[in-house]
RNA sequence: GGCCACGUGGCGGAGUGGUUACGCACCGGUCUGCAAAACCGGGUACGCCGGUUCAAUUCCGGCCGUGGCCUCCA
């Protein structure tokens, strides 16, 4: 059966034929690491890992390369280093800024249970690249300098505007930013600019003599070049990349490999929004990946507190909560809009919980491979129909079918080895270690019950109830206690 | 203003030109002294107005609503 991918620039789903089975490439528009990933960065790092790990499935791990950037160059970086490290020289406080939100991001990355990408290339790495690019368009008319900055010429490429389905005509007379007088054409974008003094800064192409530094595009271009070709398979991203950022890399791309296409599909996972409005500073409901990590356990699982007697492996919580974010974005499917709240995250993370429950009481072994299920197989290939895949592990829960279950949450990453496992998870833990005087008042009510005496027995269990204590009267006549929720 | 999405039962959320997906919640039942848990069962929804069709939630047009892009943004 074949794997069918929606393409934004064809508008259509199609039959996924990579150019070289031997070799799928992915390219995927990574954070610029100036502040903490928030959870709409989440979206798009979570859908295109189950992607990555599709074409795994699919193609083998060792034919699918997956590309994702790392933008460590951008004016939001210059001004975040300044506001936070005002007596460090500029590129030593972006220094800071980089390494430290950069190790922030992968962390929160890990915990959502993602795949490392085979490359994580960084922009700054790369700018011999970029000028190599930027030389070429020079070379076939696409670009030009003004002004110490080299400009991409927006009306030298024909079919300009495409993926974005934005004409030019259109787009000129729609435009109401202000152009800067440089500008030939109001649409053409920046490919290089010079630096301010104390910026970071590189020899210029084109012989510029002022130090400069890439516009914001033409990263992209040359690191999906260096690591992938002049033309590769997919392209991800946020649908909100569609325009300029996508447009643009298209352009430069084309235009310096005289080629047809850049990507053969263009994937943008839908927005976000938090509790039925747009996240936003100004709004105060900016949820960052680490709020959401952070969590309380107590309002996703029956425990009481996150603290337990028993050793807990170092970064539980925050894995657990990973986890049950992950689920909580897979129940959407990934280019439709989805609305972040807090009833869902619970209702995912309770959900979750039960599979894992399944899986831990027959004793599951994650190191034994199991078949996915076709139907779930199925699904995703239907253009990464997560919820239905979602549909299907439902089904196998109630049978338990564990094995589809486990095969079938460990192809979205959702199987977590330690979580399934481990009998020392506090997480997973019911049983109650009661004081002597709860104890007393278990058998006080044992007693009441023999003696039929339901009054006395029924108070008492309410009284317990109120403790946090929750009474299992099994059917041999003995009673577990159990953590209320 | 231009371009583009989305609008499904209390909530979440797939999907389809004609056989009431699914999950949560809710209600009923079995079990239980009563509960809890578990299991079984129940509720025929697709924004509005037209059109096409034997038949539309599904196709077409218009309208309304929400959101996105056009400026940095996943």
């Amino acid at each position: 059966m074949d794997l069918r991918l929606y393409d934004t620039l064809t508008r259509e789903k199609r039959v996924f034929t990579p150019i070289d089975p031997a070799r799928v490439r992915m390219y995927v528009c990574g954070p610029t690491v100036y502040d903490y990933a928030h959870i709409g960065n989440a979206r798009p790092v979570i859908v295109f890992d189950v992607l990555f790990r599709l074409l795994r499935h699919l193609y083998g791990a060792e034919h699918v390369t997956y590309v994702r950037n790392i933008t460590d160059v951008d004016d939001k970086i210059n001004a975040r280093a300044t506001e936070e490290y005002p007596s460090l020289p500029l590129n030593e406080a972006i220094r800071e800024v980089t390494n430290k939100t950069d190790k922030q991001f992968h962390d929160d990355v890990a915990a959502l249970g993602c795949l490392p990408p085979t490359v994580e290339p960084r922009a700054t790495e790369h700018i011999e690249e970029m000028k190599t690019l930027i030389e070429r368009l020079m070379k076939s008319g696409n670009a030009y300098v003004a002004e110490e900055h080299v400009l991409f010429s927006v009306p030298s490429m024909k079919d300009y505007g495409k993926l974005s389905n934005r004409p030019l005509d259109e787009m000129i007379a729609g435009a109401r930013v202000d152009v800067a007088a440089y500008k030939r054409n109001e649409m053409d974008f920046v490919l290089w600019k010079p630096s301010k003094r104390g910026e970071p800064a590189w020899p210029s192409p084109s012989g510029i003599k002022t130090q400069g530094r890439p516009g914001w595009h033409i990263e992209c271009s040359a690191m999906s070049w260096k690591h992938l070709g002049e033309t590769f398979d997919i392209h991800g991203g946020g649908i909100d990349l569609v325009f300029p950022h996508h447009e643009n890399e298209i352009a430069q791309s084309r235009c310096a490999f005289h080629t047809s296409v850049m990507a053969n599909y263009w994937m943008h996972n839908g927005f976000l929004q938090v509790e039925g409005e747009k996240m936003s500073k100004s709004l105060g409901n900016f949820v960052t990946i680490q709020d959401v990590l952070a969590t309380p356990m107590s309002s996703l699982v029956p425990i009481a507190n996150d603290e337990g007697p028993t050793p807990i492996f170092a970064g539980w919580k925050e894995r657990w909560n990973g986890l049950c974010a992950r689920f909580a974005m897979l129940q959407t499917k990934y280019s439709e809009p989805i609305d972040w709240t807090t009833r869902r995250f619970n209702e995912a993370g309770d959900e979750l919980y039960r599979f894992y429950e399944v899986l831990r009481d027959a004793y599951y072994d994650t190191s034994l491979t199991r078949e996915v299920p076709d139907n779930l197989l199925a699904a995703l290939r239907d253009d990464l129909n997560t919820p239905a895949a979602i549909t299907t592990l439902r089904a196998t829960a109630k049978s338990q079918d564990v094995s589809a279950l486990g095969a079938g949450l460990s192809l979205l990453g959702l199987l977590d080895d330690e979580f399934v496992r481990r009998d020392d998870l506090l997480l997973f833990n019911h049983a109650l270690s009661l004081t002597a005087e709860q104890e007393a008042m278990v058998n006080a009510r044992n007693a009441a019950r023999v003696r039929k005496d339901w009054k006395e027995s029924d108070r008492i269990r309410d009284e317990l109830a109120a403790m946090g204590i929750c009474l299992r009267d099994n059917s041999d006549g003995t009673t577990t206690p159990e953590s209320a929720r």
